[in-house]
DNA sequence: TATTAAGCGAGACGGTACGTCACGTCTTAGG
DNA sequence: CCTAAGACGTGACGTACCGTCTCGCTTAATA
């Protein structure tokens, strides 16, 4: 038993794209899934037939064009999570991108489905930043019992922070003065 | 003409509680004017008139209910410290409450008035973390040209960061490590 | 046992006065107490006070300005029944006067009191009409058994239901060429 | 491109049954569209897709039940127009019908496109009184120049104004006096 | 003259219905 | 079996009026 007409990968690509093009515009809260169809050119059933709920569908799009997360191998634990960091840093500063990054956490709160998504997600870039640690291991740079959990969890912290809740600015020099006072509190665990 | 029948503070009162009653329930994302308005014995307008929308709504109810900001003064800075974050971990640990902080950082974000208002409430608690730092100063505890500011993100953000975020569990350990580390850090940052 | 403050005439007035100047530009059914209220310069109880409802407030409002029924007595029956029957007609041609009459019926329809006052109202200008009837009789133009209110029923009914129901148009020609057949019909049934 | 869903013709016959259903029940002016809906079973868009307001609904629900206007050819142009009106009469003389016509009455004069509806509907009817006349004219009943228009309002006429403005009783008696009274007058204009 | 009961403008009150919107599902005809 | 189109039942939205009810004042007639 087979057969039937295939899925049109045209209409999966055009209804990300209006999704993205929509939620950049009005905001996820402003997102609907008659107006993405309309963008795209499509019948509301060809989205529910790919995706669960608008939010399941903008999960996707976002993870669609997001970069991989950096592997950096800069030799110094430093610039390593600054290559980490700074990234997110300005992901968080432009209002758009922190606005729909708050919304999608808001949304993942609610519904165990796209929380298992968005810890993936993160999951994804902290299994980078514990690398850069074992490296940092490696090199004698910090102690080998280092909780990396806990100094990556410090270095994001206070922008997700400022951006999510406390609502003052994240910048580049944010992360910066994060990465340098995470640092610190590593090297006077770790006296030679 | 100053006249009219004055606002009937009981009515207040009960949308007040009827707001944080079914909040508690079904979430802020569940949470609706109607359902609101007959929990109270209400008429909607009688909500409309006060707020201009249920997120308003749920900010006041929240603040009311919301106890001062700790003002801890153990004679020690840990201890201080530890005083001010752990409560806030065992608020984001609690699954009904870490849920409406989210939600409501994310309805905080698409709106200028309710993000003032968070900014404010959060602004409180952060005032009485800058009075630890200095009485910490005072007593020599940590160098004088310590970067308060960063130090609250620093104790406060993993926490954020792990339920709003990454859907880490929150305890109170966690609490303690993080200050823990941050200590480290001003530690050697002012080696006597 | 004792006083109080007497109502106030020139509220009566206003609140009389706007009400007209209220239907004549929205309608009875864009009618609201609040607007007349606003426009008299007046509280809603001091409208409710004195009126049960909108409706009576309108039949009161329109009874103020209704002249009495003309009386005619110019020795002809044709030109005693033209003299009820045009202002009537003109009424019913003026758009806005016929609509008003046409809520004024329905409102009536629909409540007892305001139906006995619309037909007390109707009743005086019948009497009128049964007047020049039986001055007719008494000159010998009709006989003796007349039905006096079947002719009335048909000098005016035409226009009524022109106006009311079969949208079409009113003029003072319509009211003449109603009277005239309705003579005719009597001058038949009474030979020389 | 031409698709989409049909109209389900089962819901607007649930609908157009509801709306008489419950206007005869509680009147026009007691009628909700939520109400329609609910006894319908269906959703209150699913109204407002088809019919703009709640008075265009009741003209239409009204059509659909209207009988056909008589066109009766009894051979005597009194018996035709009897057959006219009396059925006209005992509609009026149900309170419950009588009610609901004037409150059309009323909607109608507040609304354009009501109005078109409702002077086609009358229309209609007046086209089957006007034949009766024009076979009375052919059979000699009377001259050639008989105002039909003119007969027709005044054999309907008495009956609405008694109806919705005098509020006098209406009855087969006071048809048969009408048009015995209107023929009289015909009589007269034409003597052999 | 002091009391007092009712009226006053203002506007909040609990309700009810409004007409709109978006949800996620379902039903067409056609590819 | 997929497609675009769009109707479906559901349910919340925020608004508009309803008729009632305080408020803090007059305003006269009564005691």
């Amino acid at each position: 038993m087979a057969g039937g007409r295939p899925r049109d990968p045209h209409a999966e690509e055009a209804i990300l794209r209006a999704t993205l093009d929509l939620v950049a515009e009005v905001g996820l809260s402003g997102l609907t899934v008659d107006a993405v169809a309309a963008r795209a050119g499509v019948g509301k059933a060809t989205i529910y037939r790919r995706w669960s709920s608008k939010e399941a569908l903008l999960f996707e799009a976002v993870a669609t064009v997001a970069e991989e997360p950096p592997s950096p191998d800069t030799g110094s634990l430093r610039d390593d999570l600054l290559a980490l960091s700074v990234p997110l840093g300005e992901k968080l500063a432009d209002p758009h991108q922190g606005r729909v990054m708050v919304e999608m956490a808001a949304a993942a709160a609610q519904d165990d489905a796209l929380r298992e998504v968005q810890r993936a997600f993160v999951e994804r870039r902290r299994a980078s930043g514990r690398a850069i640690l074992r490296r940092a291991v490696d090199r004698g740079e910090v102690p080998a019992d280092v909780d990396a959990d806990l100094v990556l969890d410090l270095v994001v912290g206070p922008a997700i922070y400022r951006s999510f809740l406390s609502h003052r600015p994240v910048d580049a020099d944010l992360m910066v003065r994060t990465v340098d006072a995470v640092l610190a509190g590593l090297a006077v665990a770790a006296p030679s």
